[in-house]
DNA sequence: AACGTTCGTGCGAACGTTCGCCTACATAGT
DNA sequence: ACTATGTAGGCGAACGTTCGCACGAACGTT
């Protein structure tokens, strides 16, 4: 490993003199930068970061945990969340330390053992949902975080989010403009502020539009196949004349769930009823129909969060601490 | 931040004590242990990450960058295999370190780089396919790593993969089994390592069987569901005599453009016509009909990855250091 | 009573940086 | 000639650890 020193024997001056030449801090003669330059090209040297980062008191590492779904459900999110994340990273000098994200209320405990052992300089967090431990103990610590997602209305803090509201709408709209008057919803339990979120796009979406909405044509429940297969059952048993034409849901897996139900009973989605996913899951494109979905912006999401997260690190002005992206529908034939 | 001559002037010794101390270096008489356990619990004391690493020469980084896949093919992997390593690394003491990975023979820089400034003491590799340019200046420079893939026969490196041979050869034998007499596959072109082996259990099971294979049964091209479509295609157009009744392939996302073109041309797949996909990916299970695949044991060799790169990084004998698991043929309706 | 042994601590140094301050020399202004 | 100003570069210290070595006291041995 080569060091300052061996650098600064081999060009003939001290090694703090190097470390100055290096960072710009001085000026020096012509010839001795030459000097300098020269030593430093041909032994290859690269500042040791350890060290830099003991001296700067920084470890230019930003933390982030996620949850691990269950084998079933597709994160196909992760890739693309973390890889513009590490990209932006990158670019701004940082790097990023992922760690296994426990259940439960102790799990802040990982949060503070990274910025006690001085380990990160700040967090990116993500599924956060109302009163998530971890940011009101990063405010009070005034450690810099990101979360991915929003909290309690009435907490104020950096975040990124994607406007599930407005997907719905989009969605929901959608809908309408193809004629669709009855439509229902499988949704997240009330506990889920992303659910919550999004089922005011459906509800001012309807309202917009004049229509009514009926609390049997919200269906809450968790975001499995299983729970979209029993919500569209109910949904289809409904009597003629309040039975849904169109069925909007929280996620790709509820409406696959729903479709089969649906082609089950002898519909054909997309002409006799109308279903739409949310994520856009990768394989949603090549079901049959193809379905159509909300795709969110994944990787401007990771790219924001971790411009945000730097500028507060480096206590830059904290421009727009909080960006709310749009998604989009991606319309296919199942609706 | 407390540091150990904090909580030494607390206990009233010298903060190298209390370093000796908590490292279990030397022996103290009860009441200074007790006073400097104290005043460690009291202060909250936690040692700096930065500088221990600094004064141990090692960073306690694993390195690991994939491939970024293209948006519409599934990276479900990913989620399971770094949670796998984070938290297997995580036991061991050390943290993961994703880094951007560039295509190219360039892209060796980037690991030199994490060497050289210190970053990282040791590699995870996935993606290797032969001659990788990355395995040969890692043994060269002799830093520790582990590939999670084979690359060419003749090196000897350390490395964790799937027996994809074993795959394809249970596939086989499963639809064998089943009454299958010819068997075509959909597979990469021959310059994927993986590829080649698991048309080598493709290969093996037919020739134990005395099934004979034609050339037209095997398709190589790209493993996207275009291609699937494509080669599945001129299977099913091949004269009534030499017409597969069943197709293996080398993911799921060709074996779901495979089975499209069969129900296109009025076959029942799981009837007329197998289909057996590669990978388990996580919609597999929600097609019609549901994707016989052959499911990776992604989480254990994660596991074994690291458990190998620690033992490499702590040159501990390095017991056995190349590791071959094998796959599950998860049986469902398409064949 | 003098002498090794052990035990409980402290001290100095080192890891590789960066940063503030100092010095030596040159140049310019009176 | 003497002082002010500027410039090139060195020197010491510090960041928070860990580790080797030294040192005093207590103890048992000769």
């Amino acid at each position: 490993m080569i060091t300052l020193k061996q650098v600064a024997t081999k060009a003939g001056v001290s090694y703090q003199t190097v470390s100055k030449v290096l960072n710009r801090k001085i000026q020096v003669s012509e010839e001795t930068e030459k000097r300098i330059m020269d030593a430093v090209r041909d032994s290859g040297y690269r500042p040791n970061q350890i060290a830099r980062n003991m001296r700067a008191k920084r470890s230019l590492m930003i933390g982030y945990s996620w949850v691990q779904t269950s084998p079933d459900q597709v994160n196909h999110i992760l890739d693309l969340f973390l890889t513009s994340m590490v990209r932006e990273a990158e670019a701004a000098g940082y790097h990023l330390l992922p760690f296994p994200f426990r259940a439960g209320q102790a799990h802040v405990d990982d949060y503070r053992e990274l910025i006690d052992t001085s380990r990160v300089d700040g967090f990116v967090l993500s599924s956060v949902n109302y009163n998530d431990p971890r940011i009101n103990f990063l405010l009070e610590r005034r450690v810099p975080f990101v979360s991915f997602g929003r909290s309690n209305p009435e907490l104020d803090f950096p975040y990124v989010d994607v406007d599930g509201a407005d997907g719905l709408l989009q969605a929901v709209e959608h809908l309408i403009a193809n004629g669709h008057r009855r439509i229902a919803a499988i949704a997240w339990p009330d506990n889920s502020r992303v659910g919550n979120e999004r089922m005011r796009g459906y509800f001012q979406a309807m309202q917009s539009a004049g229509l009514k909405t009926h609390p049997e044509w919200i269906e809450r429940g968790e975001g499995t196949y299983e729970f979209g297969r029993e919500a569209a059952f109910r949904l289809l048993e409904l009597p003629e004349a309040n039975h849904p034409t169109a069925i909007v849901t929280l996620n790709d897996t509820q409406a696959i769930g729903a479709l089969h139900v649906a082609r089950e009973r002898g519909l054909e989605v997309g002409r006799d009823v109308a279903i739409v996913g949310f994520d856009d899951a990768p394989m949603s494109q090549y079901l049959q129909p193809a379905l159509t979905t909300v795709r969110q912006p994944i990787s401007e999401a990771g790219h924001k969060c971790v411009e945000i997260l730097v500028s507060l690190m480096e206590r830059n002005p904290p421009q727009d601490h909080q960006a709310l992206l749009k998604p989009r529908l991606i319309v296919r034939a199942s609706g």
